[in-house]
DNA sequence: TTGAAAGCGTTACCAT
DNA sequence: ATGGTAACGCTTTCAA
């Protein structure tokens, strides 16, 4: 079925169906009426193709993120996609697997569906200034607005949202620091890594500004993963000289801490405080109430695909970097009785 | 940038173009070097719009899911996109949130669109004819192949990927049997959904087979959610009457027990046994080994994306249904000491 | 080996 | 209020 065959079983031209399907211009009640009928009845699904080449405008949005199945990732496209319905949008998702060539390839697809805008998470964090050059060259490419989302790069040019990791971790360490103790550590995530330094960065904050001396020997340098945190956290009950206080890094750093404390028969939030970055719900629901400084995730995806909307509609808004703030929750964790 | 522009920056015909970009046809060696020089230099991108409205044929594949931000679809997305780049095929992603509405929407856009073929988890369970009727009409409508996973309804027209309920159901009580309970129970699932009646037979069935009774007073008649199998869990510990061994019909309803056996301080293969179907990995790293009878769910993505392929390339091809294997995986929660 | 031209299914402008 | 027609950017067939 096409626009042509409509209009000749309406016995009209196809102007008058293309003005009946788009509700634009002029068309009389009675043919109106017919031509529907006529839809209806042949089930006619007007081409999205055949449209967005006349339009020269399609409304495809381009997502590009690093595991789609990363929690994390899922309920971003989850709030990505509440959004999607109310501005007319079809969602193109791709995953990248943290590889930059996949990354490339995803990119180019995506240009060539002529996308109105992209949301993209970066594959790697590009350190040095090539692979940051080769980053900004493939966006570039994709000649369309784009929202970068949670991991940063060198980027004086695009619209971005991020966590507030230094003030987040600033608050976790601050609530140790209210919870009385003196002996304060870390598991950080992966140094090299631009979240994992500013999360570090707001916890020596925290300790120096309230005079809290920083030791050197309860900074257990972490990846960010489930297994190195376990094994770091292990170590640190083995040692005989524990910390009184800890922030872990990340979801999955809190989870391998937990999991470490129950081996050792630790007891968080009496023998030990926490507070942890992240919310980890099955934490919660197994009863490990972990305190931490936490985001809407499903919140940062709205906002990144409400910038990408604001800019699309006006491509000369000034540049736009959303941080989106912590959330405190304190559910006794942090304490050490 | 269109075929035209490259083509004059060139010095010659679009179709020559068109050829090189296709690498179809003959096109002598240094003209091709001409073309591709222009091509790199300009940046010059395909479109997608355009290509497809004039092959009459797109790389859009669909999928229809219902809970993006559930794990269970993360990880089919994630085997489905390691599929996505051999095949040369671009996802278009749709959460309908469980809602009928939705799911209508994302079919009649998915139509528009023109894809290749659709991957699809029905939004609801559609139990009665009536709405039977209506989600064979709106898939109808679709007018591409299309692949049913996970949750069945009554179709008797296409392609499906299904999990092997009622064996995996058999084998965890069978483990259950084996590790020589006599007193054997089951928390369900919504048993007005199919797959959860059908893992309720599959139970009956082993215990049957084993001649164990099956007691009324074993039967928990949950709804696959955490708080019903917490709840009941603890109705069950509290009763005083609990069985040896029970089975907990999906991952939610493994955490729910989970939680209250914590709460009820019982130990888990020690004062009862369970054997759990989905295997929740959270449930390993902190520790609570459960025994399950469990699916490869990246696999079920392939398969249905293979499947899909295999229709479109022959539309004739006999309907095929896979019922993915279970694989039971005993770690010692099934006894009782 | 290359080019010209028709066609894909729409929209939008200009007539009527 | 309606129709005719060019245009969108590409592929494909037919000629040369």
């Amino acid at each position: 079925m096409t626009i042509n065959e409509v209009a000749k079983l309406a016995n009209v031209s196809k102007s008058t169906v293309s003005r009946v399907i788009n509700k634009t211009g002029y068309v009389n009640e009675e043919t109106r009426i017919r031509v529907e009928k006529v839809i209806k009845e042949t089930n006619y699904s007007p081409s999205s193709l055949a449209r967005g080449l006349s339009k020269k405008e399609t409304n495809y949005i381009g997502i590009v993120i690093p595991e789609i199945d990363n929690e994390f990732f899922s309920e971003i496209l989850s709030g990505i996609n509440e959004r999607l319905d109310e501005n007319d949008l079809t969602m193109i998702c791709c995953d990248t697997n943290n590889n930059g060539k996949r990354e490339q390839k995803a990119l180019q697809m995506l240009a060539q569906q002529r996308v109105k805008g992209v949301i993209i998470t970066p594959a790697e964090e590009y350190q040095d200034s090539d692979s940051n050059l080769s980053l900004r060259a493939k966006l570039k490419k994709v000649n369309a607005p784009i929202v970068i989302l949670d991991r940063h790069f060198n980027n004086t040019q695009w619209d971005g949202v991020f966590y507030d990791n230094f003030n987040s971790a600033y608050a976790a360490a601050e609530a140790l620091i209210h919870a009385g103790h003196k002996k304060i550590g870390i598991i950080t995530g992966d140094l090299t890594l631009q979240i994992a330094r500013e999360r570090f960065e707001g916890f020596k904050q925290a300790l120096e500004d309230y005079g809290v001396p920083m030791l050197e020997k309860y900074i257990y340098k972490g990846n960010f993963g489930i297994q190195k945190a376990f094994e770091l956290s292990k170590k640190m009950f083995e040692s005989g000289d524990m910390p009184d206080g800890i922030l872990t890094s990340n979801n999955r750093t809190s989870i391998g801490f937990v999991k470490a404390a129950k081996d050792c028969n630790i007891r968080i939030g009496v023998d030990i405080g926490v507070v942890g970055i992240d919310h980890v719900e099955m934490l919660d629901i197994l009863g490990y109430e972990l305190s931490c400084a936490t985001r809407n995730t499903r919140e940062m995806g709205k906002i990144a695909l409400d910038i990408l909307m604001e800019r699309i509609s006006n491509p000369k808004m000034g540049r736009k970097i959303i941080i989106v703030p912590y959330e405190l929750h304190l559910k006794g964790s942090e304490k050490k009785q």
